[in-house]
DNA sequence: GCATTACCCTGAAAGC
DNA sequence: TGCTTTCAGGGTAATG
């Protein structure tokens, strides 16, 4: 499941064999992603458009490409679930749900492609100068790992928010970039239930929430993320850190914060599942 | 404003 | 063994 590190994670591994090539064809399945993928814009948007960055924003990876007949244009893609960026040669074998391929030029793979199973991604392309604009990423909220993400700024936004933590966090409108797995975690850290509500977050533990949602991605990123069933980097490789995760998926078992006695207990909120400990998550 | 539910989708796991 | 059902989840939309 890509979440903040996972993306982060593929940005990186995308990076040193995507950057400087040039786009010489695109070809999609005709499959409908999240949303229908425009295959006549990304075209136009790429062909002959050289690679100048890949960045992530929140759960978006960020293509910025530029083309000498269609200008500066800026490719959002969501990996969704179960979404992957691979490379791959022009004559390998295509595999099951590859929904785009992206031929480049020949100073390194010939192929990017993009597979996703149940295709709950997105890849839409737009002209750089709108992008921001755009109905993705208008309406995100602070990256946890700009510098914008401030314990004064969590403070003041958990004031204004009744809802449980669980929700709040998730929230995309507000912070970018947290799923599941990684608000479960972070909510363990910080010793916080999940069904504690936002604005009943005292101001120490909101300091120790901020703390934990930084160290928690952060020590994502460096075990190159968390893999359960699908995720892998561009490289294919596995991250390892689902053998760091404290809660998540580990209901009946016991808590692992140092001292405690509590057994990881499953909630379903909002739809999904939490995992926390009811022992010292308050 | 917020909670709840349904929907999109496939594959793995559970149940029979 | 093999079929059917259930579940997982990010984001969006409809409903209350």
């Amino acid at each position: 499941m890509p979440e903040l590190p996972e993306v982060e994670t593929v940005a990186r591994s995308l990076r040193p064999r995507l950057v400087g090539r040039e786009v010489q064809a695109v070809e999609t399945s005709g499959l409908a992603l999240r949303r229908p993928v425009d295959q006549r814009a990304l075209r136009k948007a790429l062909v002959g458009a050289r690679v100048d960055s890949v960045v992530r924003r929140g759960k978006y990876l960020l293509f910025a490409a530029s083309s000498p007949t269609a200008g500066a244009q800026l490719v959002v893609a969501h990996l969704g679930m179960t979404g992957r960026f691979v490379f791959a040669d022009h004559d390998a074998p295509v595999e099951p749900h590859t929904h785009a391929r992206f031929l480049l030029d020949d100073k390194g793979p010939r192929e990017l492609r993009y597979v996703d199973a149940r295709r709950f991604g997105q890849i839409a392309v737009y002209p750089a100068a709108t992008a921001e604009r755009s109905d993705e990423l208008s309406v995100l909220g602070v990256d946890p790992l700009e510098p914008a993400f401030t314990v004064a700024w969590l403070r003041a936004e958990l004031a204004t928010s009744r809802r449980d933590l669980k929700s709040f966090l998730l929230d995309q409108g507000r912070i970018a970039g947290l799923g599941n797995i990684y608000v479960c975690e972070a909510l363990h850290h910080a010793r916080l239930s999940p069904r504690r509500r936002a604005d009943r977050v005292t101001s120490d533990a909101a300091l120790r929430l901020h703390a934990a949602i930084r160290e928690v991605l952060e020590t994502s990123i460096a075990n190159r993320g968390t893999s359960f069933s699908d995720y892998v980097d561009a490289d294919g490789e596995l991250g390892s850190n689902q053998e760091a995760l404290f809660v998540y998926g580990r209901e009946g078992e016991r808590c692992r914060a140092p001292g405690c006695r509590g057994t990881v207990r499953r909630i379903v909120q909002g739809g999904r599942s939490s995992f926390f400990c009811p022992v010292h998550q308050r």
